[in-house]
DNA sequence: CGAATAGTGTCTGTAAGACACTATTTT
DNA sequence: AAAATAGTGTCTTACAGACACTATTCG
């Protein structure tokens, strides 16, 4: 009888097929009153000059979300998503947020022949920043720029889209552009699209952004304050009105809920 | 200038860190009334005797999901998961069943040293089952067995299991309960653990043993049989009722609609 | 003042929760 | 008949949808 020790120390790890392990980052934030993604063009082949989802290889000693913290902080600049901290760890469930940012895993996509190269599995994240800054600087010299979701014509048969995407990263960000908006049906997500403070009216623009929609106003507000923990009041002293004037609004931090039940819902299909 | 050809011709693939890839499968079924998952005990180092999650490692020239209903397949039968058919592929969305199974990604496990061999990501999936028979015959001689999930003592302070699993399974088969625990709530999920035909006391039993808790009879055949293209009925002619008498259900099977809207919610937290 | 933005009040309809009732079978 | 299971009716309440109204700023 061999112990475990033993049978590890003789173990041969050759007899498994090798695969490349990559994550990519779909990263949303709203850009001048539209939701956009980070996208970085490629360099080199294959498809070059197409543009990308940012990702890149799963270090030997780092867990997946590890890899995406690294990355995200490479190509939205380092501070905006501390790593470590909050645990994404283990459950589907809420997902890791630091300073406003969010990272939650999306899924794995695994077709043989993804990758023209070789035999890769990319996993696949979703994280969302509040209004970042004017186009980031690439990380390796690529350009990288935000893209109005809009813009890319998405959503059109397969192969036509008006800005072809690398790989399989139209599916990706499909899938992932479907997450989001699910998502701002019922948790708080919202919040991480805006910079704290912020008002009612502006969280009402992320559902509007977002989902091409915008709720009720009255509802809206009804539904926001009326969940305990989704904001709080920050200052009772009204701030600066808007440049056309206007009553000036009350100004709110997020909360810690996570979840709203019963759910903000999409207009019933 | 080279083209693309010319580049893959001349890549060379050996500049990544080589990782295995498995897939990991919860499979659930509802077996005596009690909610149970297929698990089977491990021969070799290490977690020698542990038992696990049924799985394996993805092959060179398949996907993931390919791969998952491969292992499906060899540990139940094939035949109830019938590969091909129904696409998955893309999107997270709803996933592809066949003939009464169901089988969709749940999510990816990546932390380093979760297998001490070597590095290994898992995709894990979940797949439901209409009650399958008793003891499934194990694929490679292993034991493999239906364990009633509420014998595992799961949700136990982590490490304190009452049968401890293999790997990080815990995780992943307490990550794969929320999942199938969450989507009976905005899904039709609940339908792909039963056979049919079926009857909606049979479809009550399948959340009241998933929830822990029966839903209001009254009111859940108003939310099922509301809903369109949830169930279809099968035959007005009254069937044989229970060997304790009672009036003759009628039967149904599984429509089309994917999605509850509004959700079945569980009772309010 | 009017325009613009923020915030309130209130009516209506849908559907869930609770629960009492009827229907059809077996023993 | 009683027990067991299936199925119906109905009252109440929560809450979303719609929309008219008030409040506070700007020019």
């Amino acid at each position: 009888m061999q112990t475990e020790a033993e049978f590890l120390r003789s173990y041969d790890p050759s007899g498994f097929p090798p695969f490349a392990v990559t994550v990519d980052l779909a990263v949303f934030t709203i850009r001048a009153g539209l939701l956009a993604v980070l996208l970085v063009q490629r360099l080199e082949h294959p498809y070059q000059g197409y543009w990308a989802l940012p990702g890149g290889f799963v270090r030997r000693d780092e867990s997946a979300e590890a890899a995406a913290r690294r990355e995200l902080a490479e190509e939205t600049g380092a501070g905006t998503f501390a790593s470590g901290s909050t645990a994404v760890s283990g459950s589907t469930a809420v997902s890791g947020s630091t300073a406003g940012g969010h990272l939650e895993q999306l899924r794995t996509y695994s077709d043989p022949g993804r990758d023209p190269r070789m035999r890769v599995v990319s996993i696949a994240h979703v994280a969302l920043a509040p209004g970042l800054p004017e186009p980031v600087a690439g990380s390796d010299a690529a350009a990288a720029r935000w893209w109005p979701v809009a813009d890319l014509g998405l959503s059109m048969p397969a192969g036509s889209e008006a800005v072809p995407l690398a790989f399989d990263h139209a599916l990706i960000l499909a899938d992932a552009l479907e997450r989001v908006r699910s998502k701002l049906e019922y948790t708080t997500l919202a919040t991480r699209f805006v910079a704290e403070p912020f008002t009612i009216a502006d969280l009402r623009r992320v559902y509007a952004t977002v989902w091409g929609d915008a709720p009720d106003l009255a509802n809206f507000r009804r539904k926001v304050l009326g969940t305990p923990g989704f904001v709080i009041e920050e200052s009772r002293s009204p701030q600066a009105p808007g440049p056309a004037g206007g009553r000036p609004p009350l100004l709110y931090r997020r909360g810690d809920a996570a979840f709203l039940n019963p759910p903000i819902t999409r207009s019933r299909r």
